[in-house]
DNA sequence: TCTGGGGTCCTAGGACCC
DNA sequence: TCTGGGGTCCTAGGACCC
């Protein structure tokens, strides 16, 4: 039995979004209708554009890179800042009214859903469906989505991928060496700019080329990554739409800073602060972790990262900055101009693993108490209302996602 | 004043055990 | 006295996604 999938990607999101909420504000323009990006903050060195308009897309500006460059190709360019709690909202209102239609909806990213519409087709056609929720999402949201039309969720986000915007597209089996196999490899979903030049080394450049590729040459090449991308050039995926919400893997922050740190005790300041952020949507979700990584990035864009694995999960912002600081301090060579600073925790689990001791003292239940006081005093007063002495000043530096508190 | 921030998964090497 | 081999855990780094 066939299944009948559909994939859902809001055209330009951050920026459809951001321009809803400027019209709702009372702004007389539509930044979808002229030259205009969302973008990161270049005094800031997070100029990056994250979303850009059909217009300038015209002019060549491309997601992920600077807004310098954007700038350089699109003068009269307009940059606006981005903003996550607007883009949640409006992401919520897309999966609320795509209920309308199954409950088997992944969220698969902030704008983009799997619909699992095996069960509930009922002689209706997948593509009127698609066609149904493309003009619905319009008509009621005010936003328009690509839609992908096919059997399993490989093609159907490679068919929401074709052309945009405000279009539905199939892709079934029959159609994957026209519409699919003529494509660049690099049009692949999970072919980065990694794998792409390792590729047109092999002469493998369209995603046709790729599927008449001997699977074994690809296996002994990359691994289960060449077994996997074998698979999808051959419109191969039998992955299922997941729609019950898994508990996050491991959670992180981490914030490029608006100029080089070579001061380990300012470093330290800022591990404290992401340490903070880290802990406290830990307590929120009710997990404990019980692996700490920390990771720098020097002035050259190179990455280390060390991790430490502890005896118990746990939650506590003390122990948990005790051994970034630790991590911190061996990792760090002295004088390194450092341009970001992350904090991360994984393996987490839903229990508190409680330590057998002979010596279990009072003290982290004292912790505990302090962790979650704080906890309360941000819930109600908002995060930047209440931090640790020695983080002062260090908290403004941090970019906190006020969404996340409330 | 060029290069974000949040994730997931995989690999490879070393330690350690039997 | 020339060095097995399989398994697991841990760590660092890389690749990819939106």
């Amino acid at each position: 039995m066939k299944r009948q999938i559909l994939h859902v990607d809001v055209n330009n999101a951050f920026l459809s979004w951001s321009a809803l909420d400027m019209l709702k504000n009372g702004s007389s323009i539509d930044i979808r209708e002229i030259p205009a990006v969302i973008g990161g903050d270049e005094t800031k060195r997070s100029g990056i554009v994250l979303a850009k308009s059909m217009k300038a897309k015209e002019c060549g500006v491309k997601t992920a890179e600077t807004i310098y460059q954007a700038k350089q190709k699109c003068p009269g360019l307009k940059i606006f800042p981005s903003n996550f709690k607007v883009y949640r909202e409006y992401s919520n209102k897309l999966y609320y009214l795509l209920q309308e239609y199954t409950d088997k909806i992944e969220r698969f990213s902030i704008d983009e859903c799997f619909l699992d519409m095996s069960q509930y087709l009922m002689g209706d056609t997948l593509i009127n469906k698609a066609n149904e929720i493309n003009k619905k999402v319009k008509r009621e949201l005010g936003f328009t989505v690509n839609v992908g039309v096919a059997h399993n969720k490989l093609l159907a986000k490679m068919a929401s991928d074709f052309t945009k915007p405000d279009r539905v597209h199939t892709l079934f089996e029959n159609e994957i060496p026209d519409k699919m196999w003529t494509l660049p490899v690099s049009e692949l979903f999970m072919l980065g700019k990694r794998t792409v030049p390792k590729l047109y080394n092999m002469q493998i450049k369209t995603i046709g080329d790729l599927a008449k590729t001997n699977k074994k040459i690809l296996q002994d090449r990359f691994g289960k990554h060449g077994i996997m991308m074998w698979e999808y050039a051959n419109g191969i995926d039998e992955s299922e739409v997941k729609y019950i919400k898994e508990k996050p893997k491991g959670v992180g922050n981490s914030i490029t800073l608006p100029e080089d740190v070579t001061n380990i005790e300012k470093l330290e300041e800022i591990v404290l602060a992401l340490t903070e952020q880290v802990t406290y949507r830990l307590r929120k979700e009710k997990l404990f972790a019980k692996v700490v990584n920390v990771q720098l990035r020097n002035k050259n864009f190179v990455d280390t990262s060390h991790q430490k694995k502890l005896a118990t999960a746990t939650a506590s912002t003390k122990e948990i900055f005790n051994v970034a600081k630790e991590l911190l301090k061996q990792m760090y060579v002295k004088g390194t101009p450092i341009r970001l600073v992350g904090v991360r925790v994984d393996d987490l689990t839903d229990k508190e693993e409680i330590q057998i001791s002979l010596f279990h003292d009072c003290h982290n239940e004292k912790q505990e108490k302090l962790d979650k006081t704080i906890d309360q005093l941000k819930e109600k007063y908002g995060y930047n209302s209440i931090t640790r002495a020695g983080n002062m000043g260090v908290e403004n530096l941090i970019k906190f996602r006020k969404d996340d508190v409330k």
